[in-house]
DNA sequence: CTGTTAGCGCCTTCAA
DNA sequence: TTGAAGGCGCTAACAG
């Protein structure tokens, strides 16, 4: 293995120099820093982070942390786009993407902790965001940085990366009643009181109002029998629209509403989890772009210059 | 930050012996190693593991290695229990999990190599297999060892943990014949060729041979069309019960097998993706347990005793 | 069984 | 702009 000791001895220059000419530090002239860096890149070099991560005090990785096992079910194609996207920027800045898990809020707890405390990993991601969060909470009181995927709910402060839910709900209601000419949209939703979820009704709610049309909205929670949902598909008629706050919804209400109607409907839903040839031609989804997300959510992390910091990122999302 | 020679002082012991006794090194006295022990306790220390990955040339991390996007599409939630299972494991080994991930194999090589090369990580698990994978090819070439998530398709000797899944689409089949008097069962597959996909049907077949069944076999790939699979059910009414290789084509087969037939047959799918409450009753799920499967690969990573030394593990599974 | 010593590879004062 | 030296926290010979 191939040390800078190795490097400097054979540039006829001291360690420091050399440690300061692999690091861009200004300090070194050019000329030295040229000659070094090659002799580095011919004699085939490879920094030991190990090594760096002692003199440092930090570990060159971002920790991300997964929401416990309940909350999973959902988003879920996501979280692998999510993961691909924040590698993406992590692997520019020679760090590593470590994940905490657990099943319960107190694993994730330690899980982190141990992180912090025994690996120094100073970065962190949340794939969730929760009112009380004790996770968050203590990486607040330690001063730990970390960027939120989805956004904050009680702390307006924290940094985060999110689709702009309303627009989208918005949009999409308005892609119904202008590509389709839909006059009676009805609004799926989960009614777990999701950020994202409320946000996407509410900006379909607005272009209701805009458009003089009464909302309509159907549940469909764990709880929610067939038999209910086909019921309130029986009671309203006049849908000819549908607006999925996620893919599942929308699947089992497309298979519902054709168990019992015999018109085709547009549908727009999110995420593209749902392969869409496996479906029909009026079955729409919006890309929420998550590798994009994940992307931005570690570069947020990363940015150095205290003038230009910013707080958040929205990443645009796309219907087709 | 308090370290081990505060303990060794505080211990009135040399740092040598303070980390012999706090490794549960064997050339200790019993005494002393309790009294350091304790002290540490008590003094609130905590090991800096980015001192011991130096001194040590390896990191406390285990490296796992996602398959490239086009892959992993469907079993999401699967590999967000793998992870949570690996991570059940690596907490009682103080390591992190860190996973590499790309979108072409070149960058998940150059993902690896870097996690190996800079950050001296020597331990990985592998979630697919590929026949001819550069990635896996180089870590043998470097001798560092991994496991896989599934099964060894090119080189036999690699550890790897797996469901029994001739067993369990043997297991399958018996069900529909046992609990459902099924007489013609019809196997839905995606034929990409999935070593796991093979052996389920192979198991499926014994069972047809063993009772003098005819095979039955549908396809549905991404370029079936909806009107090409409704002509495969219109071929075949005999059907009275299916196997579906995973929960994608069995949401699928299921949603156009209703939307021509009237009366309602068993399913049988794999994995448990799709929640249960969104179907009828009469579909079943073969659980696969993947967080137990992650628990497994790393308890082979991990395991030390030469002599029991185990290649593989099998994870069972459960009709429910 | 225990202590002394010399590193692991790198960074960073401090002087020159 | 450069070099020498000390140290990050821990482990592992080597002596005793």
């Amino acid at each position: 293995m191939v040390t800078i000791r190795d490097i400097a001895k054979e540039a006829g220059v001291s360690v420091s120099t050399a440690s300061r000419a692999l690091n861009d530090n200004p300090h070194v002239s050019q000329a030295t820093r040229q000659r070094v860096q090659q002799l580095a890149e011919q004699m085939g070099y490879v920094p030991n982070l190990n090594a760096k991560n002692l003199t440092n005090g930090e570990a060159n990785a971002v920790g991300v942390i997964f929401p416990t096992s309940d909350r999973v079910a959902q988003a879920n194609p996501f979280y692998i786009d999510l993961l691909r996207g924040i590698n993406l920027e992590l692997v520019a800045h020679h760090a590593v993407l470590s994940i905490a898990i657990g099943s319960t809020p107190e694993m994730l707890l330690q899980n982190v902790r141990a992180m912090v405390q025994q690996s120094h990993i100073k970065k962190f991601i949340f794939l969730y965001s929760d009112v009380n969060d004790e996770v968050a909470q203590w990486l607040r009181d330690q001063d730990i940085p970390f960027v939120i995927v989805g956004h904050p709910i009680d702390h307006g402060d924290d940094l985060f990366v999110d689709n702009d839910n309303f627009e989208a709900g918005a949009a999409a209601a308005r892609y119904l009643l202008t590509h389709y000419h839909v006059k009676h949209p009805v609004f799926v939703e989960s009614n777990q009181g999701w950020e994202y979820e409320m946000n996407r009704r509410e900006g379909f709610e607005r272009v209701m109002a805009a458009y003089h049309i009464p909302v309509r909205i159907i549940s469909i929670t764990a709880e929610t029998s067939n038999t209910e949902t086909i019921h309130a598909i029986e009671n309203n008629p006049a849908i000819d629209g549908v607006i999925a706050t996620d893919d599942d919804r929308a699947m089992e209400f497309y298979r519902l509403w054709h168990l019992t109607q015999t018109e085709t409907i547009p549908f727009i839903s999110f995420n593209q989890t749902v392969a869409k040839q496996l479906v029909d031609n009026e079955f729409h989804s919006i890309n929420l772009f998550p590798e994009r997300m994940g992307e931005a959510a570690a570069q947020l992390l990363f940015q150095s210059d205290e003038s230009t910091r910013a707080r958040h990122r929205l990443i645009p999302f796309e219907i087709n």
